[in-house]
DNA sequence: CGTTGGCTTGATACGCCTCAATGCTAGTGG
DNA sequence: CCACTAGCATTGAGGCGTATCAAGCCAACG
């Protein structure tokens, strides 16, 4: 367990919050469950490293999460790997492959998961502005997605780490949840994964920022000491 | 000039056909050209290294290319720049900003270039199936983003100059050109910055394949000798 | 209590970056 | 016509950052 954070320096949130990768571009998160309330939705529950779909499976629905963390990643026809994104409460997923019959990745829950099923033929008898909504998911992903070929194509090991923690931070603060104390739900592997990186640069890289003082590490438990120094650290020529 | 390509190995563009990175996932190209000739739209000419939009401005279309070459790029705050793509004849550009009142990268001819200007308003009343035509557009611009993630996480920079190259083979033979005399409308550095390579790196991939027999080098133009050995580089283990 | 999976740390190797020099081509103006 | 310049491509030498390989630690679990 992490001891919780000195409270030395206050206002720290308001930094991070303006920041993400994708910050500069996204408006708000919409929040889908409240739009779909009323529908009677199919539910699914999914355990721990569980699939949710796979590549090439028939596309039936779109899913909405309303619990838990996924992965999404796309495989090589020669066994290489990349996982697109870690994906959490109000993501959609699915629609990647929105014009085709079968999925386009797989889908697999990092913990367990809790999802609601989207109709979405019906969906867009009931909702009128249900296809915009879509294709605001679908642009707000593409956004995101060069957001990370940008870190990733431009930031040394460390900088896309810390891109990643502060990320994670404000995911987690828009969905209520504390953007200084994290859990990843990820492994070092995975994580090295996302980022381009070995599992042992992961682990070097948190080390390092942990031995001057900018975040606690435990295992999974990450706190987030000092936003601004990290924040400082992703400029080009730090 | 390069001089035409040896007729020696003739099936190579059955082998090329069903490579890309975004291969796996997509179905044929659209074509919207066709959709929309009966309508009466707005033509723009631009120049080389001329802006079409710039990240910010307000978006008031969104554009189809006609003729010649774009790329889009990202920036981040600090200066830091990302190519996320080289678009040409018969690809939308602006959609990653559907929902959003401001464009969301820029987009630079890189010859001369063409464009069509859609009024998106008008669209979606006159043509039903014009959002699902844009959700499909977005869908597979993130199969793609996805697939050059890959490339870029996982393969060796010789790798990534030859997924490339075959990409680049096979849209062009789409749109009734050659797969093996390919034109490279972009610099060293715009390929480097494209695949998170030094444009250094991209000269000297390059011009290893060329001593190779592989493909054939003159500054911008390149032809492709050999697509089944290339092809062959790209497993995990070559 | 052994086993397994995940995390950390160190030593070494290698691929790509960085810096520098050169060549080439096109455009410009004397 | 020929300097002169600017932009782009090529090639080499050396250094750095990350990958790779190896070992040890810890908690969870059968």
């Amino acid at each position: 367990m992490l001891e919780p954070a000195a409270a030395s320096l206050e206002p720290t949130t308001a930094q991070l919050a303006d920041y993400a990768p994708s910050g500069r571009f996204d408006a708000l998160p919409a929040d889908m469950e409240t739009l779909f309330m009323g529908l009677r939705m199919q539910r699914r529950q999914v355990k721990a490293r569980q699939y949710l779909f796979r590549t090439g499976q028939p596309r039936h629905a779109l899913f909405l999460i309303h619990a838990g963390s996924f992965k999404t990643c796309v495989l090589s026809e020669d066994g290489r790997e990349k996982i697109t994104g870690f994906r959490m409460r109000g993501d959609l997923l699915g629609i990647d492959a929105l014009d085709i019959p079968s999925y386009a990745c797989d889908a697999i829950a990092l913990d367990y998961g809790e999802v609601w099923e989207l109709p979405t033929a019906q969906m867009r008898l009931q909702f009128p502005e249900f296809q915009e909504r879509l294709t605001a998911e679908l642009a707000r992903e593409i956004r995101r997605d060069w957001s990370w070929m940008l870190a990733l194509g431009t930031l040394t090991a460390e900088q896309r780490v810390i891109s990643f923690l502060l990320d994670l931070a404000q995911r987690l603060q828009e969905r209520g949840f504390s953007a200084r104390d994290l859990v990843l739900r990820m492994t070092r592997a995975e994580l090295g994964n996302f980022l381009a990186l070995q599992l042992e640069t992961v682990t070097r890289a948190l080390s390092h920022l942990h031995a001057q003082g900018l975040i606690g590490v435990a295992c999974r438990e990450i706190r987030i000491d000092d936003p601004v120094a990290l924040r400082g650290r992703l400029a080009c020529d730090a």
